[in-house]
DNA sequence: GGATTCTCTACCGACAATATCATTAGGTATTAA
DNA sequence: CGAATACCTAATGATATAAGTAATAGAGAATCA
């Protein structure tokens, strides 16, 4: 079993690992190198791959990797049942058999890098000649699309086109793939029209342009088309001829011909006539060759259509298609109640995997049928028109836009006939391929359903953004196209016809099943490893023609009054208009202009109370059967549907780790975590949307629900000469308001959506595929209605599975229903309590929820207490209430989860014991914690009578600093909290209003200064961070220097390319994604549509790297721990969801959840994670060299400056030295100093170069220039040694040439020279922090801190040296005003090197596990 | 040389001094800052020009008048009841002390002529804050009978920059020319306003191409006037609007070529000399089609070969051409004179024309008086 | 390379400005040698 | 045929668009000489 699975997959491994271009492994054409981009190191193959190479020959695999051997053996070995393909739980059988620990960091060498260029890559030139873009992705995606349209002659344009990138680009797989394919291409058109001329060219194609005029030998796989296309020739004697013609050319090149044989384009009996025709010995097959042939006859395993490549697909088995689509009309029809016709048991998977398989495929076919209904009765009945359903004039516009689509489709074959060269028809040729892909009316429904999704998407009231809407429908309609082609990969009978058997393999075994998706891939058809995407310019100009096209065609019906005869009335009569639907135009956004599709308000209208009746629910929607397990980075999730298991914001650096690491099978652990999350059923509470419904319908605004007209007081518009400021208030206003209603109207729509997927799901149990952000963290793929959505889509939402509350289960929901009542910060018992004193007011909510006393309408979240309620009354109206089955899942919420991170890194006892990290009677809550220490600091203040602490004493409360402290963990400045605060303070009348933006500016830096103080070891950290990713993003890899030429100006210059990267515990490589965005215009029918280009890879953002990356990592631990208890809670058999940091389960199962979320975050930073990230920076950025800004004014910076000065003078006649040279110049000392020659070392020794001076003047630590303090206070550079120097002494005395051109020995000197210890300079990190515990307030020291000092000290030196006059700062403001004290520094270059770790705190993790409100 | 010797006029405080009394950056041509008249001598024929009669006793607004310069010749031209200086830059605020002291009835407010508060505080019946002096006298301004009355007790004089704040509070006065709003409830209220060429060109187009949606808006509302404007060509499409006070007077923020040396100027000029060969190719083509009649080609293709005498002249006249063409480009101040007399003529008299061209463009304030 | 001014200001899911005119580069047609 | 020229077009770069910024402060990036 294993062998026939080996075989199927080795061809696969192979090519894939070629497919990202290994420097381990030998190109395929000798002539060719491989590309740049290359793996920094050899890989080793990791025990994963290793087995998946293994051949068949072969015994199974070492039993590395517990996971897969448990699963694989698993698979053999076990006898299974057929009756429980799917069994709800998998308690007995635990699928994956995955640690509870937290992976042990990689290995070194093992390490994903990925370099990026050298320089900002040059925008790509789209210079097209007769309509061939010289863009790679694009013509590969238009070489693809042309080959499945079998339009050949274009194909052959684009291949020509792809070649000469190819060989540019040195990408030998892509261009032997792209020859294959269309050599195959060729062969079928021969065998669909027997015609002698076509088999002709394809021999051609190979002899003439292949190997003469690209010098293309061809892989096995081209010499299996060939020797196909010699078996096809009709004579029998040329056929051998060109048999053995090919067969000795192949061998000559040195290769195995049995390569060629096992090559899946050829079938067996193909083979065997070969064999046979040639007289090759059957011993020159292998053995593999013989072994597949026997078990191709006896397969069990393998689904028919692997052993017959062309098979046809076969019929349906179960019951049958009629009655699976009609399961689906319940989907489609709301009055229809599914599985009356068919006697249907609805735990027969194969049945619900039909239905999945109808709901992607045809969605769109099922909406325009459900319009097409619409019409017809609308039709029958005489309904007049502007009443009619939307329904029935989306199939207007649908049945307008057909017609116009073929026609279009007629100009695009004559432009690519012609090749002329007219307007439009260079477009043509562009997205014409892309277009015929796909039928038109599926196309037509596409694009009204998106364009009207996307409206309520991201609509801005009447009108949604051009570029926006052209760009998502491309993308849908390549989604679609995707589906399509993996619905044929995986035929028709991919899924049905497994035995039951290989259908539980699916859902068990990764590898299995991973395998047998790349079987159906290589033997459907021969194909790219990957179906090429299609690039932005394809998707925006067919969106742009698609919407045009629908712009032209769509009219809506509109009543208006006739205007009466005289002026001003009305008559009675009404006429109707058609009115265009939508326009396109122009609007202006703070003087920018913005393309805009405006809808007609009456859609808009209709939009917000029409019942859209599945009208616009397009792809993506919830699965009716567990989603497929993720396999790779792009499989997993929808059956045909593609989905990326990272959601990467189309970054090609992104792109390569995720695929790299999943292809070394880093992210297995992940994607087991991502299927747990997955395969949590859940339905809609009937209840809830009965509710729902109810008030929908009743049009008012109720419960977060909004009005249809809500009443708007507009402000009264002051007189026109009033005075401006005045008048422009007014504006500013009525700008607020206005804004205030389209979101209004936005959020209806949205409810309109969340509404109708719920009645489409009414009666079904459904499932939400997962995938991540770049950082880990876990997203339903469906939009609209998920769990992590609003109040009412979590409301509406329950789990399928309903499970035994039992005594703990019930106190849980008890627990649940207060927290969700907003009474979530006292102990677990008052809780209860509270909800018992609140009986009668659940009982009445439940009871009558519309007409009783609405007591769950004062919550925060209504329509989840509301979920509550009804479960809770059900229960206690039981006899025994512990015998309920609850579907409702209880929350678990962290506090302040970001904080709890940062408390266990930093190991702060008083953070910890805020964010219930330390065990305790009562939950701590953080905000009112901070809330006090701020409080008694004002206090102090307000004693001494510091007016704006007098002003706020009695004013601070946990509201005003709750969101700063939140928002804190996500790197916010001072000034966004101060407005923050500022908001706050509005709130409070008592204060005059004018002194607000004083007031929040004091207290503020309180809040700041709090924060910092509770947690130091965090701050610490969060310091710590900033500083690795500033040092990371300004820094060079050491052979960046080989590519200094900018392409742009040709002159040497620095570029800093590198993003900061790391590996999650999870082995998820993370790649901040931020850089300069080169933005790109296509043009299109519409309008040019200005996107950024994804191609190119910028130089980086270096503050977007910086002050995202604590929040990053530190939600890329949250990830971790999320999936990790996702994990160990379902091999506990629990069903879990989450919500990055709130964790939900059945009531029973609420204690075993928390234990496992302590063990699991005990066990995740029980190992030491920041030591271990420092670890990976280290290697990862081995011998770069970063810039670093180091104090001028010093005699470490005149030392520098003059050493600069000699060197410059010495080498280059002339005084300064630029940035490259200085680096140049460092570089060269470092290689010399890595040389093996003794001599070459003993220069480099003597080399004086900056870095040199600077390291012996005690380095970054004494002498860089402390920035990003102002967050959270210390300094990183304060850590560590204690020698901070004031050098009056020295001032303005230039270090004795000698010296610094002495040997090296005196370094020491230097160091001492620099460092007369001044007293309160001397700052340990220990000591820093206990000091400003005590004496926080106190004038004298005043939380000033060792940095600060040094910016204040370099200040005074440059007094000294009367640079700077002072100035009074007077009322002057602007560019003019007098300037700071400015702090002259100097760039150095020095050797990337990650300060020394902030010593952790005395919290121990461990505690955790006792404490009960870590997660409540 | 003091400060004060400006306001006086005297002769002696050249242009040159006065520049180097703004910073650096002000003069850089990043800089949006509003610029600062410094040739005091053009004032009076702007002054002249303008029909100010009428303006006795009057109030003048005048906002940001950094150096001062125009603020004092029309200071000593209308001698006015009140000149109030509202100039937020304490870079200036030396020389406006100066000014206040030097001129009877200024008054110096270091306030924001953009913020409506100013103004607010200026016209509301109670005492005005702190910024403004407790002596200060409030000007009692009367609305005329007729609000299409030009209203001569107050004037609004300013430098504008290039700011995105200095347009938009164009567009403001605009509009409250249209409500009768602010000031301009008092009638209708002269604004005598240095705005940089992007602005003027806004409300006072070129060509009908150029033509947009502030232009029609203005134009219903207020009157504006060109009053005066630098010698600057101005690059682009459009009739020249040449200035009507005599050109050579007019030098207003501009960095004089003279003070750039040579060698300094070329690596300046090096990309331009790279990125502008075409032009430079035609325009020579052009000229010596008109010095040289008859031996330059009429024909699309390959020119006929020339005897080798006229080929020779040919070849001369171009270099020569050349050189001048690319003085112009570099904008060298001194053509050379490398080139006959007659032909000389020829040349100068598409000097101008070519300069266009080569748009020769400097940061340069427009004049323009507005009528409401 | 240094001083000065400009920009931006909380993470993620989530994603975006365009038309027009001036100028040049580069290809094609045209002509004469 | 090559050579020299004009003409034409696609590609690139610069600029305008709207029109209250409101006021905080500090660091990093960009820009100019």
């Amino acid at each position: 079993m294993l062998r026939a699975v080996g075989r199927g997959i080795r061809r696969q491994i192979v090519r894939r690992s070629s497919g990202v271009r290994l420097t381990s492994g030998a190109p395929r054409i000798p002539w060719l190198c491989p590309s740049p981009y290359v793996y920094h190191k050899p890989i080793r193959w990791s025990s994963s791959n290793a087995r998946a190479i293994s051949l068949p020959s072969e015994t199974p695999p070492k039993h590395t990797d517990r996971s897969y051997s448990t699963a694989a053996a698993a698979l053999e070995l076990e006898d299974i049942d057929t009756s429980a393909i799917f069994p709800p739980l998998r308690r007995d059988a635990a699928p994956y058999s995955i640690p509870i620990e937290p992976l042990e960091p990689l290995d070194p060498s093992q390490l994903l890098v990925f370099e990026p260029p050298a320089a900002p890559e040059e925008k790509c030139m789209r210079k097209s000649t007769a309509g061939v873009s010289s863009d790679k992705a694009e013509v590969l995606a238009t070489f693809n699309a042309c080959i499945k349209v079998g339009v050949l002659a274009r194909a052959q344009l684009m291949l020509e086109q792809i070649t000469k990138n190819c060989i540019e680009e040195r990408d030998t797989v892509v261009l032997v793939d792209a020859h294959n394919i269309f050599l195959k291409a060729l062969l079928d058109q021969y065998s669909d029209s027997g015609n002698l001329s076509e088999l002709k060219v394809f021999f051609m194609w190979f002899e003439n342009k292949m190997r003469v005029e690209y010098s293309i030998k061809g892989d096995a796989t081209t010499f299996a088309l060939l020797l196909k296309g010699s078996l096809n020739i009709p004579a029998a004697e040329a056929s051998k001829r060109y048999l053995a013609e090919y067969i000795n050319l192949w061998r000559y090149s040195g290769r195995n011909i049995v390569d060629v044989l096992e090559s899946a384009v050829l079938n067996n009996e193909e083979v065997l006539k070969i064999a046979k025709i040639c007289h090759l010995r059957i011993g020159e097959l292998s053995a593999t060759c013989r072994e597949m042939m026997k078990e191709q006859r006896k397969s069990r395993l393998e689904p028919p259509i692997l052993a017959v490549p062309d098979a046809k697909p076969t019929p349906v088995k179960g019951p049958g298609l009629a009655a699976v689509k009609s399961s689906l009309r319940s989907l489609i029809d709301p009055d229809h109640m599914p599985f009356q016709e068919y006697d249907i048991n609805l735990n027969d998977k194969e049945f619900q995997i039909e239905r999945q398989k109808l709901l992607e495929e045809h969605a769109f076919d099922s909406a325009r049928e459900r319009w097409k209904r619409d019409f017809e009765s609308l039709s029958e009945r005489g309904v007049i028109k502007q009443d009619a359903e939307i329904n029935s004039l989306l199939w207007e516009w649908h049945q307008a836009l057909v017609p116009l689509i073929h026609e279009e489709l007629k100009r695009v074959q004559h432009a690519e006939e012609s090749g002329t060269k007219a307007a439009g028809a260079v477009d043509r040729c562009f997205y014409g391929p892309f277009m015929r892909v796909i039928e038109p009316e599926k196309l037509a429904a596409i694009t009204i359903i998106e364009l009207l999704r996307t409206h309520t998407l991201n609509g801005v009231g009447a009108g949604l953004k051009a570029s926006r809407a052209v760009l998502q429908l491309g993308r849908e309609v390549e989604l679609e196209y995707q589906a399509q082609e993996v619905a044929k990969q995986r035929g028709e009978g991919f899924f049905a016809n497994m035995s039951k058997a290989e259908l539980e393999t699916i859902f068990r075994d990764r590898s299995a099943f991973r395998n047998l998706i790349s079987k159906s891939k290589s033997a459907s058809d021969l194909d790219f490893e990957e179906i090429p995407e299609w690039p932005n310019t394809v998707k925006v100009k067919l969106g742009g023609v698609l919407i045009s096209m629908l712009i032209h065609v769509a009219r809506i019906p509109v009543e208006a009054a006739v205007p009466g005869l005289t002026e001003g009335t009305e008559s009675s009569e009404k006429i109707v208009q058609h009115l265009p639907a939508f326009q396109h135009c122009y609007e202006y956004q703070r003087g920018r202009k913005l393309g805009v599709v405006k809808l007609h308000p009456e859609l808009v209208k209709r939009l917000g109370t029409d019942d859209l009746n599945f009208t616009a629910i397009g792809k993506s929607l919830p699965m009716v059967v567990r989603p497929l397990p993720w396999t790779d980075w792009d499989e997993g999730g929808y059956f045909y549907t593609r989905s990326k298991v990272v959601r990467i914001r189309e970054s090609v650096e992104q792109r390569q780790y995720v695929k790299a690491a999943a292809e070394r099978g880093h992210l297995d652990h992940l994607f087991a975590g991502l299927d747990v999350l997955g395969r949590t059923a859940w339905r809609i509470n009937r209840r809830v949307f009965d509710v729902v419904l109810e008030v929908w319908n009743q049009e008012k605004a109720f419960a977060k629900i909004p009005a249809l007209n809500p009443d708007i007081n507009f402000p009264l518009e002051p007189e026109p000469n009033a005075d401006p400021k005045v008048r422009w208030e007014w504006a500013r206003e009525m700008k607020r308001v206005n804004t205030a209603r389209k979101n209004n109207h936005s959020t209806r729509c949205d409810v309109n959506f969340k509404v109708e997927i719920a009645r489409a799901f009414l009666f079904e149990e459904f499932y939400f595929p997962h995938n991540i952000d770049f950082r880990g963290r876990a997203y339903p793929i469906p939009p609209n209605l998920n769990h992590i959505g609003n109040d009412l889509s979590r409301g509406l939402l329950m789990f399928s599975e309903a499970k035994e509350v039992g005594e703990t289960g019930l106190r849980w929901m008890k627990i649940h229903l207060a927290n969700l009542a907003g009474y979530d910060k006292a102990s677990f018992s008052q809780r209860v309590a509270f909800t018992e004193e609140n009986i009668e007011n659940i009982h009445d909510s439940a009871e009558n929820p519309l007409t009783g006393n609405r007591w769950w309408l004062k919550s925060d979240d209504p329509w989840q207490l509301l979920a509550s309620c009804f479960a809770l009354n059900e229960a206690l109206s039981l006899n025994n209430p512990h015998e309920y089955k609850c579907h409702i899942p209880v929350a678990q919420d962290g506090t302040c989860n970001g904080l709890q991170h940062y408390a266990a890194l930093g190991g702060d006892v008083a953070g910890a014991r805020q964010v219930n990290l330390e065990p305790s009677d009562l939950p701590q809550d953080v905000y009112t914690g901070v809330a006090e220490l701020v409080k008694a600091s004002v206090e102090l203040d307000a004693k001494r009578g510091l007016p704006a602490a007098v002003a706020l004493k009695d004013l601070v409360t946990r509201k005003v600093v709750k969101q700063t402290v939140m928002t804190n963990v996500y790197g916010v400045t001072f000034i966004g909290a101060r407005n923050q605060i500022e908001n706050q303070l509005k709130c409070i009348e008592s204060l005059d209003q004018k002194d607000i933006p004083a007031l929040s500016l004091y207290l503020t830096k309180k809040v700041f200064d709090s924060i910092q103080e509770m947690f130091t070891g965090a701050s610490a950290i969060q310091d710590w961070l900033v500083t690795c990713a500033k040092r990371i993003s300004r820094s060079v890899r050491p052979n960046q220097l080989e590519h200094l030429k900018d392409p742009k100006t040709g002159e040497d210059s620095v570029h800093f390319m590198t993003s900061v990267v790391w590996t999650t515990p999870l082995r998820l490589p993370v790649v901040q994604p931020y850089r300069q965005v080169a933005s790109a215009a296509i043009s299109t029918n519409l309008q040019t549509v200005y996107i950024n280009d994804p191609y190119v890879i910028d130089k980086v953002d270096s503050r977007k790297q910086m002050t995202a990356f604590p929040p990053n990592f530190i939600h890329s631990l949250d990830a971790s721990h999320m999936l990790l208890s996702a994990l160990n809670c379902d091999a506990s058999g629990l069903t879990f969801a989450s919500v990055h940091d709130s964790f939900w389960t059945h009531p029973s199962d609420v204690d075993e959840m928390n234990r496992i979320l302590r063990d699991s975050f005990v066990a995740l930073h029980g190992k030491d994670i920041i030591e271990n990230l420092k670890a990976e920076f280290e290697e990862r950025y081995k011998g770069f060299r970063t810039l670093v800004k180091v104090i001028a004014n010093t005699p470490c910076g005149k030392r520098i400056k003059l050493a600069r000065r000699n060197y410059a003078i010495e080498n280059l006649g002339r005084p300064k030295l630029t940035a490259v040279e200085d680096l140049q110049w460092e570089l060269k000392r470092w290689a010399l100093m890595q040389s093996h020659d003794h001599d070459d070392r003993k220069i480099a020794a003597e080399m004086v170069t900056p870095s040199v001076i600077l390291e012996k003047y005690g380095g970054l630590k004494v002498n860089e220039l402390a920035e990003n303090t102002g967050k959270l206070g210390l300094s990183v550079n304060d850590y560590g040694s204690p020698s901070l120097g004031d050098q009056s002494g020295d001032e303005g005395s230039i270090v004795d040439q000698e010296d610094i051109l002495g040997p090296a020995e005196e370094s020491d000197d230097g160091y001492e020279e620099s460092a007369p210890l001044d007293e309160d300079m001397v700052l340990g990190g220990m000591e820093e922090g206990s000091r400003m515990l005590g004496t926080a307030g106190d004038e004298d020291i005043d939380l000033d801190d060792a940095s600060t000092k040094k910016r204040s000290r370099a200040r005074k030196e440059l007094d000294e040296d009367g640079n700077t006059i002072p100035r009074d700062n007077g009322s002057a403001k602007g560019t003019l005003k007098p300037k700071q004290a400015h702090i002259a520094t100097l760039n150095v270059w020095v050797e990337l090197k990650f300060p020394d770790l902030p010593p952790k705190g005395l919290f121990d993790v461990n505690l955790l596990r006792k404490s009960e409100y870590f997660f409540s | 040389m003091t400060a004060a010797s400006i306001f006086r006029r005297s002769a002696d405080e050249s242009i040159a001094h006065l520049r180097s009394l703004i910073s650096p950056y002000a003069l850089s041509r990043r800089s949006k800052l509003p610029p600062s008249l410094v040739n005091w001598q053009i004032c009076d024929p702007i002054m002249d020009k303008l029909n100010l009669l009428a303006y006795k006793k009057t109030t003048i607004i005048d906002m940001n008048p950094n150096l001062g310069v125009f603020s004092a010749a029309l200071h000593e031209r209308l001698q006015p009841k009140q000149h109030i200086l509202l100039e937020p830059e304490e870079f200036y605020g030396d020389r406006m002390r100066e000014f206040q002291k030097t001129y009877k009835n200024s008054w110096y407010i270091p306030l924001d002529g953009y913020d409506w508060n100013t103004y607010n505080q200026l016209f509301s019946d109670n005492p005005p804050p702190p910024p403004w002096p407790d002596n200060f006298p409030k000007p009692r301004i009367q609305a005329t009978t007729s609000p299409d009355d030009v209203n001569s007790d107050l004037l609004f004089v300013g430098h504008m920059g290039k700011s995105e704040k200095s347009e938009r509070l164009i567009a403001q006065f605009i509009n409250c020319c249209a409500l009768g709003t602010w000031i301009q409830q008092y009638g209708r209220v002269r604004f005598l306003l240095w705005v940089p060429d992007s602005i003027k060109d806004r409300y006072l187009p070129r060509s009908i191409a150029s033509r947009a949606r502030p232009a029609a808006s203005a134009e219903a509302v207020v009157d504006i006037t060109e009053v005066a404007s630098s010698n600057v060509i101005r690059t682009g499409r459009g009739f020249q609007k040449l200035p009507e006070i005599n050109p050579d007077n007019v030098e207003v923020e501009e960095k004089r070529l003279t003070s750039i040396k040579p060698q300094e100027r070329k690596v300046k000029i090096k990309k331009k000399l790279v990125i502008r060969q075409k032009m430079v190719e035609d325009e020579i083509k052009k000229l010596v089609a008109e010095l040289c009649p008859g031996l330059t080609p009429t024909t699309r293709g390959r020119p006929k070969k020339l005897p080798s005498k006229e080929q020779k002249k040919l070849e001369e006249t171009r270099a020569r051409v050349r050189e001048l063409v690319e003085a112009i480009r570099n904008e060298e101040p001194i053509l050379p004179a490398s080139i006959p007399c007659k032909e000389r003529v020829t040349v100068l008299n598409r000097c101008d024309e070519i300069r266009r061209r080569f748009e020769h463009k400097k940061g340069a304030e427009e004049e323009a008086e507005k009528i409401p």
